[in-house]
RNA sequence: UGGGGUAUAGCCAAGUGGUAAGGCACCGGUUUUUGGUAUCGGCAUUCCCAGGUUCGAAUCCUGGUACCCCAG
């Protein structure tokens, strides 16, 4: 179908991100429509209610914007080429970060090509980041409200994606958007922020995850091999975490908490340590997988830029070299924390996302040394 | 069945006559479009049991019980 000039599709989650969205590009001057997407087919009454709310919330917006929602079901295509993946990283016990597939495979790919087909020239969602123009080409920048930013989130859709998208919400900070969803009586207004993966949602975890994944119950060790306690299957712990370890108090031991340090899946054994800044939770270096360059290309083979290697902390400055294969390899200037396969390194110019990868390999000094 | 020691929350552990510290774990809230992290709050009317002394006992006394160590 031929691109009807100033049609935007905005992808309506029933919160008040794309709530303000849709109402900013009806304000500019758009020809707005919505789209709500279901992409998960329930397994059970609670998440089925809240779906169910989203899409109450999303067509009421609509109905006091006055524009159109279409509705769509991408459960397949999210379960095919998010979810899967998703599984199997778990199993190889990583850790997995499946919003950012999600974007790259349903909100900036099917959604795309669905909004081509119903005639829009661009599609919009309430994502907080912004876009510039560098060199003539499309640039993914950091959302202006730095507790908001998801560039994160967005480093791996190509970057054709991202110039046929429009973040209006990217130029505000939250509370505005707040505040102007309150000022136009929307019903969203002060709903809140939705959590948990992307439509899927909150979950108890392990609950969730048994569902799908055998659970392999082993030990817990100290780095010395001292067995310390039992976990329920090495797929439900991720480096750094505290919570769910159930180590209680143990003579000739400090009184503090102890974290995952590595998992060993050879032996099935789960190596924790005490204390929340134990070095082996540190490491200074890392290499990823193949990258996906939302801007286009690599700034060049060898690069001082700054990092992230989890969503939500603030990037640390960095040396990247460029490898063969398409991935990169990192040194960063300070240790990091928990630093975590699976998850994706995104890497920024500035204000700028480059791009990221996921991470394979993680080292410290001494390993380095080795 | 000789001697010695210890018994306080799920765990570690303060407290030796004045009305049960702290930590870990766990649970709940907040933060958060992954998983985590962080943060706030909750968590022993009761100190192995039964008597006794005392105005008052986890603390002192008596008798049990359990576990540990040494020696047999």
């Amino acid at each position: 179908m031929t691109a009807t000039p100033g049609k935007v599709i905005v992808g309506m989650s029933g919160g008040v991100d794309s709530s303000v969205s849709a109402l900013l590009l009806l304000e500019q001057g758009f020809q707005v429509e919505g789209l709500f997407m279901k992409n998960w087919d329930e397994d059970d009454g609670t998440e089925y209610c809240t779906a169910k709310a989203d899409l109450a919330d999303a067509e009421a917006v609509c109905e006091k914007l006055g524009i159109r929602l279409h509705t769509a079901n991408f459960a397949a295509e999210y379960w095919d080429n998010v979810f899967e993946h998703f599984l199997a990283e778990y199993q190889a016990g990583r850790t997995p970060n499946p919003d950012i597939l999600c974007n790259r495979e349903i909100k900036f790919k099917v959604f795309l090509e669905y909004a081509e087909m119903l005639g829009a020239e661009k599609i919009a969602t309430g994502h907080y980041v912004r876009q510039g123009v560098r060199h003539g080409r499309p640039r993914l920048l950091k959302g202006l409200d730095p507790n908001k930013d998801q560039s994160y989130f967005l480093h791996a859709v190509p970057e054709a994606a991202i110039a046929r998208t429009l973040f209006p919400v990217g130029e505000l900070e939250k509370p505005e958007v707040r505040a102007i969803a309150e000022r136009h009586d929307l019903v969203t207004a002060r709903k809140k922020d939705s959590t948990g993966i992307c439509f899927i949602g909150e979950r108890r975890f392990r609950d969730f995850l048994k569902q799908y994944l055998p659970a392999q119950p082993g030990v817990i060790e100290t780095p010395e091999g001292e067995v310390i306690g039992e976990h329920m299957g090495l797929m439900y712990y991720t480096l750094g975490q505290r919570q769910g370890l159930g180590i209680g108090g143990l003579a000739n031991h400090p009184e503090e908490p102890w974290y995952v340090a590595a998992k060993d899946l050879e032996r099935n054994v789960l190596v924790a340590v005490q204390g929340k800044h134990h070095p082996l939770l540190y490491s200074d270096s890392l290499a990823t997988e193949a990258m996906d360059w939302v801007a286009g290309e690599p700034a060049a083979e060898e690069a001082r830029l700054t990092a992230k290697t989890r969503y939500r902390q603030s990037d640390v400055p960095c040396q990247m070299w460029t490898r063969a294969d398409g991935g990169v390899e990192i040194l960063f200037d300070d240790p990091q924390r928990a630093v975590t396969p699976g998850q994706s390194l995104v890497l920024y110019d500035g204000a700028i996302c480059l791009g990221g990868g996921v991470i394979r390999d993680t080292w410290n000094a001494e390993e380095r040394a080795a």
